[in-house]
DNA sequence: GCGACAG
DNA sequence: ATCTTGTCGC
């Protein structure tokens, strides 16, 4: 942050080209190993949503408005919510594919700052290391919060796969030419699979495997989808 | 230049 | 992401 273009911006309000080489510096230092701090006891899930603005600018996908961090605490093996807290932040950035950990981090952390339980591992809505530049959302957010973290995603963004079968539980390797980025898992018979990848302090064995085991009857695992759920209610209060 | 493109 | 009712299917 001291080059003329980018000394007077904050983090998070970078020009994308800015954000895209903070994002080259950041990704060497995301840990691909297994990092845990001890036995996992809460999990917590991560979900954004968007509450567009009032007046003339009611796009959701631009800027103004407000961002809205929903996040879940679960315990482990048990999952069942022991706490929830949604942060609403204003929106500073628009969407721009390969940038969403500057659009929705912000109020990510700020809904961390409210959770009372220590959670020892991370489920974010979004990719890990599946992106261009190895710093998906997950991978960001889990080097902020130096927490071990995963991203499930709904769709891809980056990397090929082969077919998954349809069997639930099934899964296929999500690569990049050569190099592992994570896993295209069918958690369901029938839906379309969805797309695991570990963020920081966690390797790809170990995604994939918290990822199943947080499987509950749904397509998404259980923490990305109460906070899935929390974070699009039309009452958003706490 | 053309297509792809998390949420 | 968000805007939205009913409807097909296990």
């Amino acid at each position: 942050m001291s080059t003329p273009t980018t000394r007077h911006l904050h983090d998070w309000d970078l020009a994308p080209r800015d954000a895209i080489a903070l994002q080259r510096r950041l990704a060497g230092q995301v840990e691909r190993q297994d990092r845990l701090a001890g036995e996992v006891k809460y999990i917590a899930g991560v979900d954004i949503g968007f509450e567009p603005s009032l007046g003339t600018d009611r796009e959701v996908g631009k800027r103004d408005g407000i961002t809205r961090a929903a996040v879940v605490v679960l315990n482990w093996p048990e999952l069942n919510v022991v706490e929830h807290v949604v942060a609403r932040e204003p929106t500073r950035m628009p969407y721009i594919p390969g940038l969403l950990s500057f659009r929705e981090t912000p109020a990510a952390l700020a809904a961390f700052a409210q959770l009372k339980h220590k959670v020892g591992l991370v489920m974010v809505d979004g990719h890990g290391i599946a992106h261009p530049r190895r710093l998906g959302v997950a991978a960001h957010l889990g080097l902020w919060l130096d927490l071990p973290t995963l991203g499930v995603a709904k769709k891809r963004l980056t990397g090929q796969h082969g077919e998954v079968p349809e069997e639930r539980g099934a899964w296929t390797p999500l690569k990049h030419d050569c190099e592992m980025l994570g896993i295209v898992l069918r958690s369901r018979a029938g839906v379309k699979p969805i797309f695991v990848s570990p963020g920081h302090r966690l390797s790809i064995d170990s995604a994939r495997d918290w990822a199943i085991a947080c499987l509950g009857r749904y397509k998404l695992p259980e923490p990305t989808r109460l906070a899935d759920r929390l974070a699009s209610r039309r009452d958003a209060s706490s």
